[in-house]
RNA sequence: GUGGAUAUAGUUCAGUUGGCUAGAACGCUAGAUUGUGGCUCUAGAGGUCGUGGGUUCAAGUCCCACUAUUCACCCCA
C-alpha cells in the first residue's frame, strides 16, 4: 500500500463542494472589483525566489521544495504566489497595460515543514496583486476586498496592520534599531543573534522570553516614519473605519517574507481555535518588480490559504454552501432499462440533474439508494407508467406523491 | 531543525494486574409476502491488533528498534 505524502492531503467527494464554494466566491470578487485572473507555472528558477522572497527568510533557507531537472537547472516548486506573478509581470511587459493592473489566482504551493494543524506541505492560496498603484485608497480597497471574501463565508478576522515606512525613515529605522539591540545582543536568543546582522526587524516578532523583554523597549517604528508615511497610514485608518473593516494596528507586527516595504498587514483568527493563526496576510512591495530586473512598480497584495480558512470555518461550526443538488433519481419497475435511460437523457438534456438507476435492484433497494444520494425525488419509470404515459413521482423530503405525463416532468423538476 | 503524544474493522473507539475462537457503536450489504426510502428489528461481510525483534508456558497488553500519524515550537497561509 503507497499513502499519500507526508503534509498533503486529499479533498475527498464528500467535502469538494467546499471548494466549489471557495471558487463561487471568488469569481464574485472578480466580477464585483474588476480581478483578471493569471496562472504562472507551478515551479520557476530558484533564483526567483531566491531573490524574491530573500535569502534571509525561512522559506528560501530551509523550506523550498528544490531539484536539479535534466537540463541541469535548477528548479522549485513555489512557496508562495507573489514572486511568479511579478516575474510574469516584467516578462511579459504588463507595465504596457492600462494601470491600476488587479490581478488574482487560486495555486497550489509548497512548503517543506513539519506538518500540524493547519499546516501542510502543500497548500492553496488565494491571492491578488494589485499592480501600478500606491495610494492609501488603494491599500483600504484592496483590504476591503479581502475582508469581503472572509465575510462571504460569515466570519469577520481582525487584520493586523503596521507601517514600515518607505525606504528613507525605514532606514533611519533599522539604524537607531541596530543601535538599540547592540548591547544586549548577548541576552537574546541565538536566532536573534544572526537576524540581527540578517533583518534586526524580526527580532521584534521573536516569540522567546528574554528576547521579548529587550523588544518592550525598542524603538517603535510609528516614531520614525516622515510625514509622508505617517500622514498616509492615517489616511488608510480613516477609509478602513468608515468602510467597516475589522482592523488593529500592531507595532509589532513584521512579516517574514523580505520584500514588503510600507503596509504589511495579517488577518488573524483570535481565538486562537486554530493552531496556527494566521489566515491570510500580505503587504506592499513597491521594490520587488525593480529587484527583479523590471521597472520600478508599486505593488500590493495578499495571499490567503484556503485549508485553513476551511478549518477554521469547521471549528467555528460554520457551514459551507453546497452546490451539492440531485433533483431525481429515476427508478426502474420494469424489466428493460432503456425506458429509463430515454427518461433521464431528456430530463438531462433540459437541465434537470438526474440520475438512474444502472443496477439490478429491487425497487425497494432504489429508493434507499435514491434516500442515501439525497435526491429529492424519484421516478418510477414501470410498465403500468409505460402503458399509461402518466408516471409516478415521490418528493422523499415531502414524501408526497405525484402522477404526471411526460411532458410535465421538465416544468415540474425545474420550478 | 527541536520537543511531546499516538498506532486495534471503512470510521470513532473499548479491550482490566499479560490468559481461551479480539469486541461495541456508526457505516456498508441483504432481508422483514405481492411496485416505495427515512424509524425499528434480524442476519451478513469486514481485523496478520503499524512493521521487525525480544521477554514469557502464554503478548493487542511488557521491553527495544524502525516506520507512519498527530500536536506544539521556530516560521508561515
Amino acid at each position: 500500500m503507497i499513502n499519500i505524502p507526508k503534509g498533503t492531503k486529499d479533498v475527498l467527494p464528500s467535502e469538494s463542494y467546499k471548494w466549489h464554494e471557495v471558487e463561487r466566491v471568488v469569481r464574485d470578487l472578480k466580477h464585483r472589483y474588476n480581478l483578471h485572473e493569471i496562472k504562472t507555472p507551478m515551479f520557476e528558477h530558484t533564483e526567483l525566489f531566491i531573490r524574491g522572497v530573500g535569502k534571509s527568510t525561512d522559506i528560501v533557507n530551509k523550506e523550498m521544495y528544490t531539484f536539479v531537472d535534466k537540463g541541469n537547472r535548477s528548479i522549485t516548486l513555489k512557496p508562495e504566489g507573489t514572486a511568479g506573478v511579478a516575474r510574469s509581470f516584467i516578462e511579459n511587459s504588463l507595465y504596457n497595460e492600462p494601470l491600476p493592473l488587479k490581478l488574482y489566482y487560486i495555486t497550489p504551493c509548497f512548503r517543506y515543514e513539519r506538518p500540524q494543524a493547519g499546516r501542510l506541505r502543500q497548500h492553496t492560496q488565494f491571492g491578488s496583486e494589485w499592480f501600478g498603484v500606491d495610494s492609501p485608497e488603494a491599500d483600504a480597497e484592496i483590504l476591503m476586498m479581502a475582508s469581503d471574501f472572509y465575510r462571504s463565508f460569515g466570519i469577520n478576522p481582525t487584520v493586523l496592520i503596521n507601517n514600515l515606512g518607505c525606504a528613507e525613515c525605514r532606514k533611519k529605522y533599522v539604524e537607531t534599531l541596530k543601535e538599540y539591540f547592540k548591547p544586549h545582543i548577548g541576552d537574546m536568543c541565538p536566532d536573534c543573534g544572526k537576524r540581527f546582522e540578517t533583518n534586526p526587524l524580526r527580532i521584534l516578532d521573536c516569540k522567546v522570553d528574554e528576547c521579548k523583554a529587550i523588544n518592550k523597549n525598542a524603538p517603535k517604528i510609528t516614531d520614525y516614519l516622515c510625514d509622508d508615511c505617517n500622514s498616509r497610514f492615517n489616511k488608510l485608518k480613516k477609509l478602513l473605519k468608515n468602510a467597516n473593516v475589522n482592523y488593529k494596528f500592531e507595532p509589532m507586527l513584521v512579516r517574514g517574507l523580505d520584500y514588503y516595504t510600507n503596509l504589511i498587514f495579517e488577518f488573524i483568527d483570535e481565538d486562537k481555535k486554530l493552531g496556527q493563526n494566521a489566515l491570510g496576510g500580505g503587504g506592499r512591495y513597491n521594490n520587488l518588480v525593480e529587484e527583479l530586473g523590471g521597472k520600478p512598480m508599486p505593488v500590493i497584495g495578499f495571499g490567503i490559504g484556503i485549508e485553513r480558512l476551511l478549518i477554521y470555518l469547521e471549528n467555528k461550526g460554520i457551514e459551507v454552501n453546497s452546490d451539492e443538488h440531485l433533483n431525481v433519481y429515476v427508478a426502474n419497475a420494469c424489466e428493460d432499462l432503456t425506458p429509463v435511460i430515454e427518461i433521464t437523457k431528456m430530463l438531462r438534456d433540459n437541465g434537470v440533474s438526474a440520475e438512474m438507476n444502472l443496477t439490478d435492484r429491487s425497487l425497494k433497494a432504489q429508493f434507499k439508494y435514491a434516500d442515501k444520494i439525497k435526491a429529492e425525488n424519484v421516478l418510477v419509470v414501470g410498465d403500468d407508467e409505460l402503458k399509461s404515459g402518466k408516471f409516478t413521482i415521490k418528493n422523499l423530503k415531502e414524501s408526497k406523491q405525484t402522477t404526471l405525463t411526460k411532458n410535465e416532468l421538465v416544468k415540474y423538476f425545474k420550478g
